[in-house]
DNA sequence: ATAAATAGGACCAATTTGGTACTAATTGAG
DNA sequence: CTCAATTAGTACCAAATTGGTCCTATTTAT
């Protein structure tokens, strides 16, 4: 029960993004240099985020992506429907029609909507800027105060 | 974000012999018939369920597979773990010795770790009969008594 | 104008996955 | 004891998915 690799490389995107200030550009090549990604997969991974609201693009010489909102209002479940699509575990989820031709007399319908739901409210709960805060190595440091860190420009 | 379309079998499959009285055996062309799944992929699912510890194999003539424990202390945490393996939603997994050669010096080693944790605790609250206690076409039945309706056998 | 950047495709190679096929081992029943 | 039914195990193949590449168009600051 994995995620993309794509999502994978959004995250580690987002959270360098999240650590400047709001209202930074980075490009797609500064991104791909930063955090060691290939640049093609960090580029079209941009794309899909600024497509999807995530991500605020600026066309043109001088351009770049920017957050689109503070990282403390992007939660890892935005993330993951952005680059995923909607938390389905299984072809068989109530409300999209058509996908299943038994629908009408199955008696396993639905059941796996309680645990997409669960699913969803734990991706939730975690914001992006939770993801983005340094933990130090072998995890030294503990009970980091996240908004001063943030102040800090660290 | 989904499972393979192997663990939606395995539900599926699992469900129909919950249905039955505990001990109860049921071959593999049997599951497969009532299903109406492939006969070659819902043998291989029950080799490995049984290999899990979920099924209890008997060989031979007149042999099959039952459940090895009670349909109410299946989860799904535990088919899923049987067919899928771990819960690791990336690669960066804290605990797993080498599996990234940046361990040492990562920033974002383990900040998937609280959202794995919550997905399986997801998992773990669902059990076996909750998932297969029938549901009546769009619902029509509603607040079902699963004790009740489990020892009716029906 | 030009250079730097995103937008949007088409495309390809590698991996994963679902499915198939075959042989070996086990066991109940006649 | 023999046979037929059944699981165990393995190797293999085809299709789908995925990550990655490449090329062309569009936008925009200088």
């Amino acid at each position: 029960m994995r995620l993309s690799r794509m999502t994978d490389y959004g995250v580690v995107v987002l959270c360098q993004m999240a650590l400047a200030p709001q209202g930074a550009v980075y490009t797609a090549s500064q991104l791909a240099r930063q955090t060691g990604l290939p640049l093609p997969s960090v580029s079209k991974l941009l794309k899909l985020l600024a497509a999807r609201g995530i991500l605020r693009a600026q066309r043109g010489a001088a351009g770049g992506y920017g957050l689109a909102r503070p990282a403390e209002s992007i939660s890892a479940r935005d993330i993951v429907f952005a680059l995923e699509g909607p938390v389905e575990l299984t072809d068989c989820v109530e409300g999209r029609g058509g996908a299943c031709e038994r629908e009408r007399s199955c008696s396993l319908r639905g059941h796996w909507n309680p645990v997409n739901q669960a699913i969803e409210e734990a991706l939730s709960r975690v914001t992006l800027l939770e993801m983005a805060v340094p933990r130090a190595p072998y995890d030294f440091i503990r009970g980091v105060d996240v908004g001063k860190f943030r102040s800090e420009g660290v």
